[in-house]
DNA sequence: GAAAATACATACAGTGTGCATGTAAATATC
DNA sequence: GATATTTACATGCACACTGTATGTATTTTC
């Protein structure tokens, strides 16, 4: 018997350090921006060593879009949720807008999302992480509602509709 | 006789050293991104030494600043320049759309105003800065169209469309 | 149970920022 | 037109942060 602390696996090592360190990195990503915020201050509050954090992820941007994707993840499975009860596709383009705001209301998510993400990956990464944490459901259901998938004009009607929206959530922050 | 480069009245000195900081910084700025220039590495560029740049700026923010007003000037003055000569204002709307297009097409501008720009000083600064620089005019655009003067909601769809101008400018960057 | 891989911990080198202090040139004052 | 004062720089330094290299403790594999 020696269940005590000494004797974890390494997958629950990994786990817990990654944890700590994407909540402590969030949290102050949120309230001092990136560029502000050091990593011995995230290691601090964490709760971890530095050596630990450069083990599990490359730099401090890596960690940085670790914690954006985990965000957008989150933003997505609110709508997500909100949409699959749907009838029609105008209902669910009505639901999924009201998740977004939703959604992107929890603090700090639109500077996390909108100012300091695009900044420091850039659009092109930003909009990969979109594309893979599910963000394409605005795109699906203008085409399901006007009946033309496949279409690029619906793809540029949908990006520039996300324009707005994200201009919206962050006129409302 | 002494008119040689030792005799330059302060604020021709000001002026000199105030431009070449910023033709530097700004190039840098945009080759680079913000967080990726060092000081050392604009001044050398500028043929000043950093002393110089602590002197006229704050701090490296304040310069950013600078650089920031100055090209959102010169893409509000373009506009401005395109619109005067327009006989309605729907004519109006329409050129100056243009005239942004063509404007944000400058290489780097995107980065800078819609990218650092936001990430640095924050969207209230930005706003402040477009506001300053006569950047109402596509606000005043819609509502002579419309003939909705100091209507709160003209004011919310010229926030909106301003959001998808910049986003289609980014796309096209 | 030994070897190898994983998960850290610690120390260090390099670089950048902002300030403090010193100097030269220009402008104000008499 | 000489002196005082302000302005425009120049130089050196202290502090902080980033990334890496190197060492150590667990865990897993064989």
């Amino acid at each position: 018997m020696q269940e005590n602390s000494s004797r974890r696996s390494n997958r629950d090592r990994t786990e817990e350090t990654r944890t700590a360190l994407l909540s402590a990195a969030r949290a102050l990503f949120i309230e001092k921006g990136y560029a502000d915020t050091g990593t011995p201050e995230i290691v601090k509050a964490a709760n971890v060593t530095r050596g630990a954090l450069y083990h599990h992820y490359r730099d401090k941007e890596d960690l940085f879009r670790a914690v954006i994707e985990r965000e957008a993840s989150m933003v997505s499975a609110e709508i997500g949720r909100s949409t699959v009860s749907a009838e029609t596709p105008f209902d669910a383009l009505a639901s999924g807008s009201e998740a977004y705001f939703d959604a992107m209301a929890t603090q700090g998510r639109t500077r996390l999302l909108l100012l300091d993400g695009p900044a420091v990956l850039g659009p092109e990464e930003m909009s990969r992480i979109d594309r893979d944490t599910g963000g394409g459901s605005l795109l699906e259901g203008l085409a399901a509602h006007f009946g033309r998938t496949q279409d690029p004009e619906m793809e540029a009607l949908a990006d520039l509709l996300s324009a707005a929206f994200d201009r919206a959530a962050l006129a409302i922050a």
